[in-house]
DNA sequence: ACCGATAAACTACAGTTGTAGTATTTACAG
DNA sequence: CTGTAAATACTACAACTGTAGTTTATCGGT
């Protein structure tokens, strides 16, 4: 597989793709007036964003209705998520623990978050091998 | 309180931060030399950077030995963190919970990653809203 | 008191990021 | 078909980052 270089998103970035994914496909237009009206960017300003954006292969146009392209997110959520969560891990050391630690310490972490996330690990094997995810040839 | 204005440092600033933490106090040779030698930077890179760290009060000059300036860091390593976690977390919401649904997810969290933080909780009453913390009027 | 080695101070520069203005294209109304 | 409004494409620019060279100050030895 291709393993594409895991694009690097900066925080407003991050924040315009915030924006994208719950429309799932939308027009700069679309994208500029779902910021916060506090302190919302130009319109331009989210123009060039996105082209930045479709630079790095985060979205992509998908089609023209009038003279307005509509875009789409190529990056998921779930991708971008990952990417900022393995980079802070990486500051700690690679090890989840400290940040454990500190976000209890720090009242983040309620007991019935704990909860919950033991439930996901007891549920499901942790250690699961990847269980060769389905593989439709065709499609 | 005057309530500083949280020192934001850049992912370099602070892997410098991370040699000078155990250091506890260095001259910028020994930074420098601390750094994996694996890419290591110039060492006027490590001069500028430092004089950029004492700027944005991330450290400050404590003496002089020699011709050389020896440097201690201002602000903690724990304040570094809780920075640092903090920003991600506003990135998901605020909330601890997707973070680390993501983290398990990813395989990232054990069983006993869990427990431990657990004990943590379960030991100190997780919602104390801070003690009164002794306040030594006169120093 | 001078010289050589170090260190610090100053300067430089290119890439990235946030911000937006200006110029050009294009779709639709009349 | 033509004008106009909307969108896009192009251009600009300052702050911040990473990187390091050049110039100047300083310490310590002879």
């Amino acid at each position: 597989m291709p393993k594409r270089p895991t694009i690097k998103l900066t925080k407003f970035e991050l924040e315009l793709m915030n924006a994208l994914w719950p429309l799932g496909t939308a027009s700069i237009r679309e994208v500029h007036e779902s910021l916060p009206e506090r302190d919302r960017p130009a319109y331009t300003t989210v123009q060039t964003m996105i082209r930045r954006l479709e630079e790095k292969g985060a979205v992509r146009q998908v089609k023209k209705i009038g003279n307005a392209l509509i875009f789409e997110p190529t990056l998921t959520q779930s991708a971008a998520h990952r990417r900022l969560i393995d980079d802070l891990l990486a500051l700690f050391g690679g090890s989840a623990r400290p940040l454990m630690a500190h976000l209890a310490e720090a009242g983040k972490l309620t007991l019935a978050d704990i909860r919950e996330v033991e439930e996901m690990l007891t549920a499901q094997p942790p250690v699961a091998p990847k269980p060769a995810r389905k593989s439709r040839k065709g499609a």
